[in-house]
RNA sequence: CUCCCGUUCGUCUAGCCAGGUCCAGGACACCGGGUUUUCAUCCCGGCGACAGGGGUUCGAAUCCCCUACGGGAGGCCA
């Protein structure tokens, strides 16, 4: 047998027809525990609210999580010794601790609903937050030695409802009993539950179950302006990523770099590596802002290592969804651009722009290189030139091309590189793209002289 | 209002626990130079931070205290 330990964590999101990013890096911290120790990781839905659409919201969670390559051990569709794993599933398991808490005297009815009782001298004060008098409780500190942050001190002061007047438990409650019912050992959650912690260790304690460990990491903050990321704020959800064509793995590394580092300044990191490397002692306190252009450059470099079959097999639908193909698109002509233009690509999303031009002859101007480049008093002198030589290439090859505009260009003590942004720009209409010789050869000398022939009318009127 | 957590370049961060090797290192972005016959490539360089104040110490980014600022929580939401 492998190594394997008894650590069992848990991803317990609430399915609401979002995959956020904050979720998902929460899912990630604990899928590399897990994996780091040899543990089990647990997939639990919390989902207790009922007006949301939970087919759906349920599908869009499972789809992001597998899409960044999050396998749980335990939960929906892969089952386990602990389920069910929805917690809409759950409602004896829940009344039957309930129960015990009202038997022990632990918890009471009030209102309707049921409270926790917590233990201490009770008093009243005015609360100024909930500008009211309020019933108090001088209750024992709860410690907690938090993984993160260490040891974190707080103490609950107010008895709290776990059933609502509707006979629904409330997420504290639930929470705490399917971790214990799990056997959770390690809760590694965002730092917004960490003054929850109290509550639930109160509840823990009521229940004679040891605290797990709790580790708070750091909160996603948005890319400008103040507090943490929301679902409604750009680039924030999970599945946008996958809708621009991102590289999961990418985003994943990136979202690993957000609170976490291996210290050695490693970035770009094989997922097996970073398993390797993961642990709390490399989890940072502080919140982190969320940065797509880092994102991006990371992104960049994935799309660079692929394979061209891959690159090829990923390019394809973008740009035939983008119309870049027709249905008449050579199979063996789209190879040959891809294979030019992914060393100097970007990102997937922006292929289409990229290398239009490849394959429609209406390829738009880019307008600060028409300006630099069409504006040229020399512009129709030089492809004058350039057609005159190009005609005579053959066969048309990188080699040829290179020694024909070099002999031409050293008969009449011109640069060759003089010549190439105008060549360039007739071809495509940019003032940059992909090699430019090996470019030409893709494009075919047809379509090079075509191209040529129709700038030089063009700009003669 | 109360409590909890945090604070190193614009951003992500190393260094802090075990004070000196840090006039603070890396990455992204930005700027400049070079290479490349072109380029959104590649290489080199530059810009740029220890929140502020006290203290401890021969010496503090590192330890202690205070202030400021940021974040979170305080629901019969999760």
């Amino acid at each position: 047998m492998s190594e394997s330990s008894q650590v069992r964590v848990r991803f317990a999101p609430s399915p609401t027809g979002f995959f956020h990013i904050g979720s998902a890096r929460t899912a990630l911290f604990n899928w590399l525990y897990a994996r780091h120790v040899g543990g089990t990781f647990v997939l639990r839905i919390e989902d207790t609210d009922k007006a949301r659409n939970t087919d759906e919201s349920l599908r869009v969670l499972l789809e992001g999580m597998r899409w960044l390559g999050l396998n749980w051990d335990e939960g929906p569709e892969v089952g386990g010794g602990a389920g069910p794993y929805f917690q809409s599933q759950r409602a004896d398991i829940y009344a039957a601790y309930r129960d015990r808490l009202l038997a022990s005297g632990r918890a009471y009815e009030k209102d309707g609903a049921v409270w926790f009782r917590l233990e201490g001298e009770r008093y009243t004060a005015y609360d100024d937050f909930k500008k009211s008098e309020v019933e108090k409780v001088r209750s024992k500190p709860i410690v907690i030695e938090d993984a993160v942050r260490g040891r974190v001190e707080r103490s609950e002061e107010t008895d709290f409802v776990i059933f609502r007047n509707t006979g629904d438990p409330v997420f504290h409650f639930v929470n705490v009993v399917d971790d214990i019912e799990m056997g959770i050992t390690h809760v590694i959650r965002g730092e917004d539950h960490l003054s929850n912690t109290s509550k639930h260790a109160e509840l823990f304690q009521a229940f004679g179950a040891p605290l797990p460990q709790f580790a708070h990491i750091p909160l996603i903050l948005k890319q400008s302006g103040p507090g943490k990321m929301s679902k409604r704020d750009q680039g924030a959800l999970i599945e946008e990523y996958a809708k621009r064509h991102f590289l999961p793995e990418a985003v994943r590394n990136y979202l690993c770099l957000l609170g976490w580092n291996p210290k050695d300044d490693r970035e770009k990191m094989p997922i097996e590596d970073i398993i390797e490397a993961f642990d709390f002692k490399g989890i940072n306190k502080g919140n982190a802002r969320f940065d797509e252009r880092k994102l991006s450059s990371l992104n960049t470099e994935y799309l660079r290592e692929l394979p061209v079959e891959s690159f090829a097999w990923l390019a394809r639908p973008v740009l035939a969804e983008a119309k870049v193909l027709d249905e008449a698109a050579d199979e063996d002509y789209l190879q040959k651009v891809l294979k030019l233009c992914q060393p100097k690509a970007r990102s997937i999303e922006d292929l289409p722009d990229y290398l239009a031009y490849f394959f429609r002859e209406d390829f738009t101007q880019d307008p600060k290189a028409t300006k630099k480049i069409a504006g040229r008093s020399d512009f129709t002198e030089v492809l004058d030139l350039l057609v005159a030589l190009l005609s005579d290439v053959e066969p048309f090859e990188v080699p040829n091309l290179e020694a024909t505009l070099q002999a031409a260009a050293d008969a009449q003590g011109a640069k060759v590189f003089s010549w190439f942004p105008v060549l360039r720009f007739a071809l495509s209409g940019q003032s940059g793209g992909p090699d430019l010789l090996p470019m030409l050869t893709v494009l075919g000398k047809d379509r090079v002289l075509a191209r040529l022939a129709r700038s030089l009318d063009a700009a003669a009127h």
